[in-house]
DNA sequence: GTGAAAGCGCTAACAT
DNA sequence: ATGTTAGCGCTTTCAC
């Protein structure tokens, strides 16, 4: 009975770098310096501490570890959500980084955007937090723009386009630019919009990019076009039914997001009217769904950024300097679904 | 000078509770309490210490929180990879979970399931790490099974199927047994198989559920129709190409994995095969891309998995039992595509 | 209601 | 080559 508690006892605790050094009969330190490879310790000792250690099942408090010293080895990604196509593309682009780096990942979340108001200054709270054991960080399209600047950051898609750290974007005018004159190229002279979140920076960007376009062209900037969505699906469906249900229905739509664009390909098909051949649509960001539905769209690369971010994070770590530089994916238009011609109507 | 210094200085260092409490006149520990949301702690006070600590931009150290006290309300996740379709899902049901908790998530990865042999047990490392800064952990299939349990763990489709720790896994063998017994309804008589890792239990399920149909229903089991992938798209193509190419070309193939699946869809489709005419094709997992290939699958509800696994945790960390319990998600045959009959043949 | 002091597990000087 | 010691930033008794 009495072994058998002690037993239990032990299984519960903790095991610590303490626990390993009184097993072997050594000090504490030189278990440190066995667990950081450190050069300076006899082979004997380290082998027995080495047995000791997989014995007693014993393995580093990084809490403990992270708090003495700098070299972490981890890396961490910050995001409101990870559910979304876009964060899981920026993740596979990460993922690919991290995976040919000597560095680890850490991704944290509240997993939902509106969880974030609750803590005051939420997103602040866990950059810090993320910042704390880790290396550095890649904050993805932040709700604040100001952060701490006590470890190397980087932002994917921030707010503001000029902050003060170091940055990833996409070419979001040009691309939108382009998809526009593409469009217009065809004949398309009615060409309904959804915009995203007015906060971002992005979104912005894209729906200038629609503007410009109309006017290089000549052509008149309709209030009635222009609808506004939150890049999710659902809101591309409200948006695709309030400009497919207009008068004078548009002969084409440009979605600022691919979630927005399936949105209003489901309202197409619910309206009878093929994506090609009734209406001519093109999305924005080319996430792995779009493929399937043939959409044409403007490929911003995410994943490619999240591996482009990844990859200056650790230039910044490894070089320590904090030097502000922006990078910016260009954009690609692809044509996958080669929209409806209407040029001589 | 001397001013840009000193704020240069201020910059760079981090900002602890010592400088909150200092600025605000008042003891660390006071602070704390605040931070902490204890009660005993006068308006004014109080109020004050929120302010300054906004104007400071002070955030806790996650690090250092979570050496003292025990509730942490975080969550890790540890992946050995995040970027393939069966993580995904399970990342998307584990979000969900969280968002409706009062928990946060982290999730832990290496990047890549390769990288994890670097250093001697790495699993333990990773799972043992995540643990030091979190309230409990959810693993999915580890390489090894032996956790030191000092904090809740739940599993998810564990290599083992009686692991000491709770652990969620789908019904492997009663799915399989149902898509080959719905594929030897429809007639087939030479049905070829794609397994998983041989090291995973579900993988073992999967094709336990191939034989003992086969066996039931009296039809004898060819090692030649039997072939082994890693879950891989790519492994798929190899297994496909192989199964496709045997003189006596099975009429039905069953791939333990979507990813699999996708694979021999692209030889068919290369070898001129078209997929519910030529061949019956059924995969396992339903991930979001077989539906747009019209893939028959059998459904074990990944995302639901993650989603029942982060439930189970909170309960286990909420209650601080450590019941080991198990939980079987039930899988569901779904025939999006209804593979071609040949009875009668 | 608030402060002083003790430590969580670890690493990094500084000793020897 | 190894041990001793001083903290990292925080929470938590225990005093007052």
């Amino acid at each position: 009975m009495e072994q058998s508690r002690e037993i239990m006892d032990q299984e519960r605790r903790t095991i610590t770098i303490r626990d390993v050094a009184k097993t072997a009969g050594v000090s504490v330190s030189t278990v440190s310096r066995v667990l950081n490879g450190r050069v300076d310790v006899a082979r004997d000792t380290k082998n027995h501490i080495l047995t000791v250690i997989d014995d007693l099942g014993y393995s580093t408090n990084l809490a403990a570890r992270s708090m003495r010293s700098q070299k972490k080895n981890l890396i961490g990604l910050v995001m409101p959500d990870i559910a979304y196509p876009y964060a899981i593309e920026i993740m596979k682009g990460v993922n690919r980084a991290i995976a040919e780096s000597e560095f680890d990942l850490l991704v944290y979340t509240s997993g939902d955007v509106r969880k974030s108001g609750r803590i005051t200054s939420e997103q602040k709270y866990i950059s810090l937090l993320a910042k704390s054991i880790s290396d550095g960080v890649i904050v993805v399209a932040p709700a604040t723009s100001e952060f701490n600047i006590d470890k190397p950051l980087v932002s994917i898609d921030p707010v503001m386009s000029n902050p003060n750290y170091p940055a990833v974007h996409a070419t979001n005018y040009q691309g939108a630019l382009e998809a526009m004159e593409y469009l217009i190229g065809l004949g398309h002279r009615r060409i309904g919009f959804i915009g995203g979140r007015v906060e971002l920076e992005s979104a912005n960007r894209r729906l200038m990019g629609y503007r410009d376009a109309l006017k290089q062209a000549g052509l008149p900037i309709e209030d009635e076009l222009i609808t506004s969505g939150d890049f999710t699906t659902e809101t591309g469906i409200l948006c695709g039914r309030a400009l497919l249900s207009l008068n004078d229905r548009p002969t084409a739509i440009f979605a600022s997001n691919d979630q927005m664009a399936m949105g209003v390909y489901q309202v197409a098909e619910e309206l009878g009217l093929r994506i090609p051949d009734d209406l001519s649509l093109v999305g924005f960001d080319n996430i792995p769904e779009s493929k399937y539905l043939g959409l044409t769209t403007v490929d911003q690369f995410i994943s490619e950024m999240g591996y482009a971010a990844t990859q200056m994070l650790i230039k910044v770590i490894n070089e320590e300097s904090f030097e502000n530089q922006t990078f910016r994916m260009q954009t690609k238009l692809v044509i996958r679904n080669s929209c409806r011609s209407i040029a001589g109507n």
